[in-house]
DNA sequence: GCCGTTTTCGGCCCGACTGTTTTCAGTCG
C-alpha cells in the first residue's frame, strides 16, 4: 500500500460522507488526514512500523488505527461499508461543476439518476425542471458543467499556462485602473499543474477594473461577473477568476488568493487563538483593521515570519516559521547557470553561440551543454568522434567569449545491465556527465533501481537526469527504490537532477525535499531543445523552493570557477557535504 | 474525527456569487 492509496480510501469515504449528509467536521478531518498523508516526504508503512502515526498532524487514535487496518488488509471495514450505502457512480456526479453533495442527493433520491450520463440524458430531456432549486438556469449549468468536464477535466501544466496567466496579467495593467496586478493562488505557489488562473488587482474602481476584464480579447466566456470578482474562460478553455480589493487589504488579499486553502486555514487558527479575524480585507481585532496592506504585515499579526509562496501548503512551514526554523530557500535570481541544455549537436535546434547569447539575457555565468550519447540514435547521439568534435567546437568557443562559459556535458545513456553508453577515458574527458534511462522504461523496480545505483557509483558521473522518468499527464514514473538512490547519491556525491522541462518536473517537491533530507544535493536543467525552452529553468528553481531547498543545495548557485572545481572532485568535495 | 496559552468537552476559517428564493442555501475557492 502506497501513501497516495491510504489518501484515495480517505478521500473517498469524506465524499461518500458528504453525500450521506453526515457531520461536517468529521468529513473535513478525513480530508485533511488524505493532504496531510499525501504530502509525506515518508513511506507511511515505515511512519505505521515505528508507531507514530499519531505524530502526523490530523492523524487521532482512531484515523491512526484505521490506517493500520489498511496497511495489514489492503482495505478498510468501514469504507466497505460506506460504499455500500451510496450507488458508485453518485459519487461521480460530484465532479460535475456545480453539483456539490446535496444537489447529488436529491438528485438520486428524486429521480434515481446515479451517473454523470444519466444526469445529462435527463438534464437534455428539461426533466430536471421543477426539482427543489432548480429551475431552467440550473439546468443548463449542469449540462454546461458535464460539458467542461468532459473537455477539459485535466489539470494544466504549469509551463502551459503560464504564458498566458502573464499575458492577462500585463493586459489588466494596461488597461484597467489599477494600482497593482498579480498572480496568486497554484501558479504563484507553482504547483507543477494548475486548475485554473487566480489574479488579484487593487483598485479604487472594481467595477470599472471588472468591466475591462470581461471584454479582454482573450475571452471566450464570462461565467461569473460581480462587482468584486469575476470569473472568464478563454478559447482553450482556461478558466481565469480575477478578485478586486482596495489597495489597504491588498497584502491580506494576496494570501487569502495564493493559499493554499490548508495553509490559509492554519494561518486564520493561529489568528483565532489571538482573538483575531483574518479574511481577505485584512487582519481585524472587533470591528478594528490592524493590518492588511502588505503580506508581511499579516502574517507579522499572527507571529508568523514571511512565508515564501511555494512553501504555503502546510508542509510543515507553520510550525518551522513558528518555531524559527524556517529555511531561506533558493530564488531564481542566485541561478548562474543551466545544467541541462541541448544543442544542434544531438536533437536541439540551437547553436553554441546562441546558447550562449541566451543565458546572457538570462544573466548566467554558464550552461551546460548536454546532448545524447551515441546509442541514443533517434535522438541523433554523438559517436566519438562527433563528441570529439563538440568538444574542440566548446573550447574554441571558450577561448573567445568573455562572460559567458560553456561546459561540455553529455546526456549518458544507461543501458539495461547498467552500463553507460560512452567508456569511462571519454567520461573523464567531459565537464559534466549527467546519466539518463530513456529505453527499457518499464522493467522491474529492481532492475531500474540497479541501473540507476550502477550509474551513481561510476566515479565520472556527476548527475541523474530525470531521476523518476515521468512526465505529467502521460507517463508514470517507473518503478524504483528512491530511498536507496537518495542513499548513494549523497554517498558518492552525485547530484540529482531537477529537470525543470514542463512535463518533467523531475524530482519533484516532495521528492526533493525527502532527498534533501538525506544530504543529496540538485541540479537544476531545462533539459531545452529549443532556445526559448531555457525559461524553463523558472519551473525548477519553483521546485526547489517547493522542496524547501536552500541556494547552498542547488549547485546552479555556484559562480563557472567554482564549479570547474567542484565538478572535478566528485565524491571529495561540497557535492556530499 | 481531531485537538488543547479558553483543555478531555465543545469547539472546529471565511466570504463572494448564483439561482432560487422573499431572506437564503448551495457551491466554490
Amino acid at each position: 500500500m502506497k501513501n497516495s492509496d491510504v489518501c484515495a480510501i480517505f478521500r473517498q469515504m469524506a465524499e461518500i460522507m458528504e453525500i450521506l449528509g453526515e457531520d461536517v467536521y468529521r468529513i473535513r478531518a478525513y480530508q485533511r488526514a488524505a493532504q496531510n498523508i499525501e504530502n509525506l516526504t515518508e513511506d507511511i508503512a515505515a511512519i505505521a512500523a515505528r508507531g507514530e502515526l499519531t505524530k502526523i498532524p490530523g492523524i487521532g487514535k482512531e484515523l491512526a488505527r484505521k490506517i493500520e487496518e489498511i496497511l495489514s488488509t489492503g482495505t478498510l471495514q468501514k469504507y466497505e461499508e460506506l460504499k455500500k450505502k451510496v450507488p458508485p457512480g453518485l459519487v461521480e456526479l460530484l465532479q460535475v461543476p456545480g453539483v456539490g453533495p446535496k444537489t447529488a442527493k436529491m438528485l438520486y433520491e428524486e429521480l434515481g439518476i446515479e451517473s454523470v450520463a444519466q444526469l445529462e440524458r435527463l438534464a437534455r430531456e428539461g426533466r430536471l425542471k421543477g426539482l427543489p432549486g432548480i429551475q431552467a438556469k440550473t439546468e443548463e449549468n449542469i449540462l454546461r458543467g458535464i460539458g467542461l468536464l468532459r473537455s477539459v477535466q485535466e489539470r494544466r501544466p504549469l509551463g502551459l499556462v503560464l504564458p498566458m496567466a502573464r499575458h492577462i496579467v500585463a493586459l489588466l495593467r494596461e488597461r484597467a485602473p489599477v494600482s497593482r496586478v498579480s498572480l496568486a493562488g497554484s501558479i504563484r505557489r507553482y504547483r507543477e499543474t494548475v486548475g485554473d488562473v487566480d489574479i488579484l488587482a487593487g483598485s479604487r474602481e472594481p467595477e470599472a477594473v471588472m468591466d475591462v476584464f470581461i471584454g479582454l480579447p482573450v475571452v471566450a466566456e464570462v461565467i461569473a461577473h460581480g462587482p468584486t470578482k469575476s470569473s472568464i474562460r478563454t478559447a482553450d478553455g482556461l478558466q481565469v477568476d480575477l478578485r478586486v480589493v482596495p489597495e489597504e487589504s491588498y497584502g491580506a488579499a494576496l494570501c487569502y488568493f495564493t493559499g493554499s486553502k490548508a495553509h490559509n486555514i492554519r494561518v486564520r487558527e493561529l489568528g483565532v487563538r489571538r482573538g483575531l479575524k483574518i479574511n481577505e480585507y485584512g487582519v481585524f481585532r472587533g470591528e478594528e483593521r490592524i493590518a492588511g496592506a502588505t503580506e508581511e504585515e499579516v502574517l507579522a499579526a499572527v507571529g508568523l515570519p514571511y512565508i515564501p509562496p511555494e512553501m504555503r501548503e502546510d508542509r510543515g512551514e507553520i510550525e518551522a516559521a513558528l518555531e524559527g526554523r524556517l529555511p531561506r530557500v533558493v530564488d531564481l535570481g542566485e541561478i548562474k547557470g543551466d545544467c541541462h541544455v541541448h544543442s544542434k549537436y544531438s536533437d536541439g535546434s540551437a547553436s553554441l553561440e546562441e546558447i550562449a547569447a541566451k543565458a546572457r539575457r538570462l544573466g548566467y555565468e554558464w550552461v551546460v551543454v548536454c546532448d545524447h550519447s551515441q546509442s541514443l540514435k533517434v535522438a541523433g547521439g554523438l559517436d566519438l568522434a562527433a563528441l570529439a568534435k563538440k568538444r574542440a567546437a566548446i573550447a574554441a568557443f571558450n577561448a573567445k567569449s568573455r562572460d559567458v562559459k560553456l561546459l561540455c556535458g553529455a546526456e549518458v545513456e544507461i543501458g539495461m545491465d547498467g552500463r553507460l553508453d560512452y567508456p569511462d577515458e571519454v567520461l573523464a574527458e567531459l565537464d559534466f556527465v549527467v546519466a539518463a534511462i530513456h529505453t527499457g522504461l518499464r522493467q522491474s523496480r529492481e532492475v531500474q533501481t540497479r541501473r540507476l545505483l550502477s550509474a551513481i557509483n561510476n566515479p565520472y558521473v556527476h548527475a541523474i537526469a530525470h531521476p523518476t522518468g515521468r512526465l505529467l499527464g502521460e507517463r508514470e514514473a517507473y518503478a524504483l527504490d528512491l530511498e536507496a538512490i537518495f542513499k548513494a547519491a549523497q554517498a558518492t556525491g552525485t547530484l540529482l537532477e531537477i529537470n525543470a522541462y514542463y512535463k518533467r518536473l523531475d524530482l519533484n517537491d516532495i521528492h526533493c525535499r525527502a532527498a534533501a533530507e538525506k544530504g543529496v544535493k540538485f541540479a537544476i536543467g531545462s533539459d531545452a531543445h529549443l532556445l526559448d525552452q531555457m525559461d524553463f529553468l523558472e519551473l525548477g528553481v519553483g521546485v526547489a523552493r517547493r522542496g524547501w531547498l536552500g541556494p547552498e543545495q542547488v549547485i546552479n548557485t555556484l559562480g563557472y570557477r567554482e564549479l570547474l572545481v567542484t565538478l572535478g572532485r566528485k565524491g571529495n568535495s561540497w557535492l556530499n557535504k
